[in-house]
DNA sequence: CAAGTCTCTGAATCATGCA
DNA sequence: GTGCATGATTCAGAGACTT
């Protein structure tokens, strides 16, 4: 939590929306100070002026001598221009989702990987209710894609919340391919006019678990192209930090509102099933020191067909092989490496546990004892 | 019929394999002579090092020298001239698959639309049984990503057998998100030595797929990537024309033998069944993502011995225990397993109810919506 | 023989904490 | 930053093998 409140002092933007363009905006901020960028940048190609090189200066609006090469210039210019000034702001280990269409993610993608960004995955939304196809010249589009980029190609220690994906997925690993209902119902904002805010208004079932997969309590969320706020409104309940950059009001009176009425989740109920990397380290000889196990005694194989003693400094040795829990385990099965947690066992009651759930054992005082 | 006799008169490349580079030998082909072309390029992995299954096994990567380029530039280099001489050689109004990952296909996607083609869609490969992610470290890879498109952004007359897809699809038109399993059993070429022929070689099921929607019997399709002549064989049994360039000379004599032992399939035998489906799986953070319960809600077993919470990411508490609906079930329990959508309950109307019946709102709303 | 169990494998950009 | 030891990590389907 000292991280939450870090940022909760030194910072007059966390949990504001900046009104107006992108990369003018996101040079208030300093650089690595988000966790996550969440970008739903415009799929449409004719912007009408909004689009602006890297160098600020802006991109001729082509209306009437409408040229798709020029066209696709203009938006590849605008693209490298927010992709950078969103990558300055990135943490060294802070990741970035792009959503798009075909009409756009192909050029976003590849500009991303130019500039440095290195793809952990691109990630299907297929809609349970897309709009059909009125011509039939076409298949259905059913899907959307986003890509999620860690900074460079070298960050290892991004967050993924494996374990909590898992378990809230009948303990299958979460596939790149999500199903959801596009964003209807009461979720979507209306005007005073019944009719929708926003045209591209996503699902907050999407955003919830982008934020739970790739990101933890405290951290903060940018969206380069807030709109009307999902990506704010799941950040706060999620306990998350946002912030956002937006040009429209009519859209940023409509996210503060939004999300002012956000309430947010309990504390209880954000907790996240951890990850085992996260659990503290339990060295073998602890298990001697607690007298859970005793110099001397035999560990086997699930199956017994490897045996090893228990030394009293907390090595085994198996035949001429002496080393570390893993390491005679990795050599007696002519390994390179070896768990050696849960490849040996002890004899208990008559059965055969594995040497972990001692492990388990000792953390348990460890946690008791306010370790 | 016309179209065919004319192309089986003048044309010896039609239904051969041309061994070659394939920029090369298309200049070999004449100027607007193919109908389709499927192209199955070399992803740029970009491996590094081995990997192992949880096992310790080895996991038999892709370390062709093909798949190897020095950069993204040299990669884009080799996409735009390939594309540029598929292009002559297509007719005005043929149509361009191309099938990529995350590695390669937003390059591709952005130089061909570079170069004039037309985005008409993307379609997903939904894996039913694609590798794991081994080390836990991002989402499981479950689809691959093709792309369709038209060789001008004008090209109002390309093949697409819309009513035909309908029709074998319940009378739903077909989606961009296409369910398939990988190419493995009978199907998969094996050596004498009993190893895979081709790393990659694709399913049938999916070029069927594919030349049923844009082809037309008696058209040509063009395959720059032959490998071991799926879309050739496809084509054959789907009677139309290939054409086939690939360097690799073990490649062209398994396909030439593979395509040799196809059958034609009479046009009235082309139809395919739809077989039932089985009952969708619904993870449980799908009732949360629809609202059916709330994070923080209480859950309990039938007799309200045990109870647990709901955490955001679709993960239950009970006291320690932590962990998906079935594991904390089987833990509260004291248990090995259980089946958490029988065993936990909810509150409703005063009465306790499985969350079961939850998961039957969800599957009947998917239902509705063609899932 | 049937049913259950074990083994193998597939386009993969697949660690991390501490000394 | 480097080096090294620790020890975390898999799903579906085919086919072989066992009881």
């Amino acid at each position: 939590m000292a991280r939450l409140q870090k940022a909760e002092q030194g910072s007059v933007w966390l949990d504001t929306i900046l009104k107006g363009d992108c990369v003018a905006e996101l040079e208030k901020l300093p650089s690595a100070s988000v966790d996550v960028v969440f970008a739903d940048p415009p799929y449409n190609l004719q912007l009408e002026g909004r689009l602006t090189r890297p160098d600020q200066s802006e991109v001729d609006a082509v209306t009437d001598d409408w040229d798709k090469f020029q066209s696709f210039a203009a938006y590849d210019d605008f693209t490298r221009a927010w992709l950078l000034a969103c990558r300055r702001v990135l943490k060294r280990d802070g990741t970035l989702w792009v959503i798009g269409s075909y009409h756009n993610i192909f050029r976003v993608g590849a500009i991303l990987q130019d500039l440095g960004f290195w793809v952990l995955n691109d990630i299907v939304w297929r809609k349970t209710n897309p709009m059909p196809n009125f011509r039939g010249r076409r298949f259905q589009n059913a899907h959307e894609t986003m890509i999620w980029a860690s900074r460079d190609a070298d960050a290892k220690r991004y967050t993924f919340n494996y374990d909590a994906l898992k378990a809230g997925n009948d303990d299958l690993q979460m596939r790149s391919d999500w199903l959801f209902p596009i964003c209807t119902g009461g979720e979507r904002l209306k005007g005073m006019d019944g009719r929708k805010v926003h045209p591209t208004q996503k699902p907050e079932a999407l955003l919830q678990r982008v934020l739970t997969a790739s990101s933890k309590p405290g951290d903060v969320v940018l969206d380069p192209f807030f709109g009307t706020g999902t990506t704010g409104a799941v950040a706060k309940r999620l306990g998350r930090h946002f912030v956002g950059v937006e040009r429209e009001t009519a859209y940023i009176e409509a996210a503060e509102a939004r999300i002012a009425a956000v309430e947010r989740t309990p504390d209880s109920a954000l907790e996240m099933t951890s990850s085992k990397r996260a659990l503290p380290r339990v060295p073998f000889n602890t298990l001697l020191d607690a007298g859970l196990i005793a110099p001397g005694a035999k560990l086997m194989d699930a199956r017994a067909r490897h045996e090893a003693e228990v030394r009293a400094d907390g090595s085994l040795r198996a035949g001429s092989h002496t080393g570390s829990i893993h390491r005679v385990g990795a050599l007696v099965q002519g390994l390179d490496a070896c768990n050696g947690w849960t490849f040996w066992h002890v004899e208990q009651q008559g059965a055969l546990a594995p040497i972990d759930t001692l492990r388990q054992v000792v953390r348990r005082d460890m946690e008791a004892a306010g370790v």
